[in-house]
DNA sequence: GCCAACGTTGGC
DNA sequence: GCCAACGTTGGC
């Protein structure tokens, strides 16, 4: 099993609308990002676990944890062309965009802030969410990573 | 294949 | 709103 940060806006899409959504579960679509896409297609299976990332908003920071429930399928909200996040290049018979299915695990009673993972950077320095620039929207994390921010979530 | 221009991300 | 950093596009 394989552990996962996933981010997102959460004026868009955040673990709060997670725990609303029908069986606390949602599809992670419009990503169109080609090496985030290839981790969605290849790389997540069904019970990954993964961190959710709050984006762009008041306390950036890690919010709570997910699971994989549905591996990479293609993205349909590229096939529409009333949707946001329309792609003609992507087409039904030779999909490029790929989504994957998520549940709601559990929300921290306080976030691991960005603030607070940068504290911790001696443990975490590969952690690709603190390395400035960087901007795949999905990353993966080790063992001991995860492990780690476990721990400073329980504190 | 190069690279300038442009769009997006995301912290501040 | 600003801006650094990066990905993508398109002319050549």
């Amino acid at each position: 099993m394989k552990h996962w940060l996933m981010k997102s806006e959460p004026s868009v899409f955040g673990i709060d609308d997670l725990m609303k959504a029908p069986k606390k579960r949602s599809a992670w679509d419009g990503v169109r990002n080609y090496q985030v896409r290839n981790m969605l297609r290849d790389e997540m299976q069904v019970g990954d676990l993964a961190f959710f990332y709050h984006s762009s908003c008041d306390e950036p920071g890690i919010y709570g944890v997910i699971r994989i429930v549905k591996e990479g399928y293609p993205d349909h909200t590229a096939f529409d062309p009333s949707h946001d996040h329309f792609d003609p290049k992507s087409k039904a018979s030779d999909p490029t965009w790929f989504m994957v299915d998520i549940e709601f695990i559990e929300k921290f009673e306080r976030p691991v802030t960005l603030d607070k993972l940068r504290v911790h950077v001696d443990k975490l320095s590969d952690l690709l969410v603190l390395k400035r620039g960087n901007r795949l929207s999905i990353t993966p994390l080790t063992n001991a990573e995860w492990r780690y921010i476990v721990t400073l979530a329980a504190k």
